[in-house]
DNA sequence: TGAAATGTTGGGGCG
DNA sequence: ACGCCCCAACATTTC
């Protein structure tokens, strides 16, 4: 019998469209899956809500491993050396795995492809986690991109079209399997207490992935440019946890949107927020941590405002301004925000309150079930306007506008804020222009029952100005 | 993947 | 009938 090929799963827990796992079965040699709990010293712990889903993904790959006659091994510690040895232990001939961009990562995994070559084990990587191979994504000059249209245009030029890989519905095991921790010892799932359970819509795993695509691309997709910014509506994809976990493939994805029999703009729209997902993994993989470091480093003369309380109030949507806190509420319940609600909501935490963006970065890296290093941070920079194509430092959305024009009949303020439920449509996005009358009769009390407003938007707007002309010693 | 301030235009009330 | 003014409504510029 040939020596063992290891399957090293990372941030690919699925076994369809999988290019490592395809790599393994041509071995014709015995697989053995490992999943490592990544305990690298410096190496970024993952957030709360993230463990969370985690814990459920892995528990789903497994017993989809188990139903092929397969297991899936668990081993924690710092993963070099975890898989080091585990690759000594089994007396291994490969091990395979897809390619990740979290800063110090690939710097890491090269490392660790020179000691297992030392020790005799073929090292191979593969891209499962990206349209296209981002190494790939070059200028003319062979530079890497800095701005999100020259660099869609030319990754999309490079997506090949060929079908999905399947499942294997065999995979061979080994004559004896190396000991396995045990996921429940793992501790993922909260306890004292157990928050999660709002978390009860959410499917991770393979198969809840492919569900909510099929769910998608035959409902919400077809209207998806004008309903994505919609959080009253259900007009996204919510597939983001599922892919940042590698449930399902982002060419899947892609397929799905370019086969189906929907509207251009609206298939088009969908294919960008992928492509924007692999303009942020290409940033970040440049080296620079980006949930530490200002990408444009004008920025690291922004007087942020120590302002721990309003944080702290903004955290717990507790702001006064109703989408901002429909959105944390939402967040803080599902372990998710609408898209369009995150961007008002940070910029509301960056322009409004002038918080530094690392602590809305920090606070949606505990919190979301789709916390994504690169996407993350590349975001938060996006709005806070120190990223890469950055929206303009003078973008500052006026939260009530924002809640009119893509909440107008305020459903979703009144799912996440109660307490605002009676008040008429056209006073719900800003409760304290309500008169005393109104305000009665619809059982809201200002400062009591729901918050003033923390600052005066046009106040704040124009300390933000002023700001942002200070940092560019303006001022 | 804005919003506010400023500028321009044209219909209608009015002397 | 005509010019003047007001002010939506829309366009442009600025932050």
């Amino acid at each position: 019998m040939p020596a063992p090929v290891i399957l090293w799963f990372r941030r690919d827990l699925r076994l369809g469209d999988n290019p490592a796992l395809q790599a393994a079965l041509r071995k014709q040699a015995p697989v053995i899956p490992i999943y490592v709990l990544d305990q690298t010293p410096g190496l970024r712990a993952p957030g709360a809500a993230s463990r969370w889903w985690l814990d459920k993904s892995l528990a789903a790959l497994a017993a989809d491993l188990a139903a092929i006659g397969s297991r899936l091994v668990l081993r924690r510690g710092p993963a070099e050396l975890v898989v080091q040895t585990l690759a000594q232990e089994v007396g291994a001939q490969a091990v395979i795995w897809n390619a990740l961009f979290d800063p110090g990562l690939a710097e890491r995994d090269g490392d660790l492809g020179q000691a297992l070559t030392d020790q005799g084990v073929e090292p191979r990587r593969f891209n499962g986690g990206h349209l296209v191979d981002l190494n790939l994504v070059r200028t003319r000059t062979g530079g890497p991109y800095s701005t999100f249209t020259p660099f869609w245009r030319a990754a999309q030029a490079l997506v090949t079209d060929g079908p999905a890989t399947p499942a294997p519905t065999r995979l061979e095991a080994p004559t004896s399997w190396p000991d396995s921790e045990r996921l429940a010892d793992w501790g993922l799932h909260p306890a004292a207490p157990d928050w999660s359970q709002g978390f009860g819509d959410w499917r991770p795993g393979e198969r809840g992935a492919a569900e909510r695509l099929e769910a998608f691309v035959r409902g919400p997709l077809t209207h998806y440019d004008q309903a994505r910014d919609r959080p009253d509506q259900a007009g996204t994809s919510r597939l983001s946890a599922h892919l940042h976990f590698g449930e399902i493939s982002p060419r899947a994805c892609w397929r799905a949107a370019r086969a189906a029999a929907v509207p251009a703009v609206a298939a088009d729209k969908f294919l960008a927020e992928l492509g924007w997902r692999d303009f942020c993994a290409a940033i970040s993989a440049r080296g620079r941590d980006l949930a530490v470091e200002n990408h444009d480093r004008r920025f690291d003369a922004f007087p942020w405002r120590d302002a721990a309380a309003e944080l702290e109030a903004w955290r717990r949507g507790r702001t006064g301004y109703p989408i901002v806190d429909a959105g944390m509420r939402e967040l803080w319940a599902n372990g998710y925000m609408h898209n369009r609600v995150r961007m008002i909501s940070a910029s509301f935490l960056t322009k409004h309150l002038l918080v530094d963006w690392r602590e809305g970065e920090a606070w949606f890296w505990d919190t979301l079930v789709d916390a994504d290093h690169a996407s993350n941070a590349g975001n938060w920079q996006w709005v806070a306007g120190s990223g890469a194509d950055a929206a303009p430092y003078f973008r500052i959305f006026n939260p009530i506008l924002q809640g009119e024009t893509f909440d107008p009949g305020g459903a979703y303020v009144r799912r996440w804020i109660p307490e605002l439920t009676r008040l008429p449509d056209r006073l719900i996005h800003a409760p304290w222009t309500a008169g005393p009358d109104v305000l009665a009769q619809a059982g809201v009390r200002l400062g009591e029952t729901y918050p003033r407003p923390m600052v005066d938007h046009a106040q704040a707007r124009a300390r933000a100005l002023a700001a942002y002309a200070e940092m560019r010693g303006e001022a």
